[in-house]
DNA sequence: CCTGTAATTTGAACAATGTTCATTTTATAT
DNA sequence: ATATAAAATGAACATTGTTCAAATTACAGG
């Protein structure tokens, strides 16, 4: 009968992430209180600091495995879309979905920040990095030119306008827009910009 | 000898608000403690309470003067530009500009948010809005068809994509560009979005 | 099955922090 | 000069994340 330490050490480190991913998502990343996960979980205050290095660090694995899901979306949705202009609208518009259905798990990816001295491990570093990823294929057809730098740097900023589009848009307190609108709005900025990209000297 | 007591207070509220400038300047958002602030302003802590309603109260007037200095900023880099196309270009880049050379305040706009339950007063909000405003005149010379309400919200949008550019691009732990290559980019960017609007169907 | 040991779990205690409020100090008017 | 109202003070409180000595539990050997 071996083994039954390990086995409750993953119950219980699955249950507690549960429990905190169930409370980001209601109650977003401020409302997370040790002492309400660990309720939840049905163990100690310090079982959590025996699991998990810190909230933080239990926060890190949170925004893994959404950023998991996240990067699983994006595949989906250039996966299933012809050129690499659609891929690119689809792209942003998966973008748009995820950060509308999954509004406080989505927020926790940008909001959360390691306290003062604490550096983000490089694992998740590279987790978000990702995200840049998906939108180097459509551009690389769109702009065969670009050496490899150009491309990822392009990548980078591309995804950042969208971001920021989204966000901006998502913010509490700045007017709702339906999300139709929203949708709409968007798909419109990627078709104008990757006009213009066409259009651009080194096509 | 009249007036003393309203004196005292505005010079107290301007300490306290310069001290916790200060501290927001060199420790960010997150390093603001009431604490500091009250011995910086040199009060006790509860005078603190007496001048501002709650840390948070505080920090929107920071941020408001924080904004203040950044929508002269914008303006300026609008005025001293001619064409649309050149105005918006300047317009992005002064807006990184701005974030790199006050990037605590800068991010401390974005970041901060009101406790759960705690709307965002009007007057701040409006004052956000501002921001927007900014870009909305040569967009409306690029595309002087759209209405009112497309013309905002195309404002909005692009707007939003500058801000998500120097937003990604300034965040700690992501690989840091050189200030000039995020120029560069930045300037690109708003070249290719110019580009494609003058190419899309209502110009 | 019993017992000793090592790992785990527990929750009281601690430190840091925003906020309150009874008390003290100060400014103004009479 | 004194009374009153305003303002300043800082001790006390509530809420956090985190730690750690003590209690509990799982496992191996007899």
């Amino acid at each position: 009968m071996t083994g039954k330490r390990e086995a409750k050490r993953e119950a219980l480190k699955q249950r507690l992430t549960e429990a905190a991913t169930g409370r980001m998502e209601s109650s977003g990343l401020a409302g997370l209180r040790a002492r309400d996960i660990a309720a939840d979980a049905g163990c100690a205050l310090g079982g959590l600091y025996n699991v998990y290095q810190s909230l933080d660090d239990l926060i890190l694995h949170i925004n893994s495995a959404t950023l998991g899901r996240l990067n699983a979306a994006l595949e989906q949705a250039a996966a299933n879309t012809d050129t690499p202009r659609n891929k690119l609208v689809a792209l942003a518009r998966e973008y748009l979905a995820f950060a509308i259905d999954n509004r406080n798990l989505w927020q926790a990816l940008f909001d959360h920040k390691m306290p003062e001295g604490v550096i983000v491990p490089d694992w998740h570093l590279a987790e978000h990095g990702v995200l840049f990823s998906h939108v180097a294929g459509p551009i690389a057809s769109l702009k065969p030119d670009l050496n490899e730098t150009e491309l990822h740097v392009m990548a980078r900023t591309l995804f950042a306008a969208v971001h920021g589009i989204v966000s901006i848009s998502l913010r509490e307190g700045f007017i709702a827009v339906p999300r139709e609108a929203l949708d709409e709005q968007l798909t419109e900025f990627v078709q104008t910009l990757v006009t213009g990209m066409e259009h651009s000297s080194a096509s």
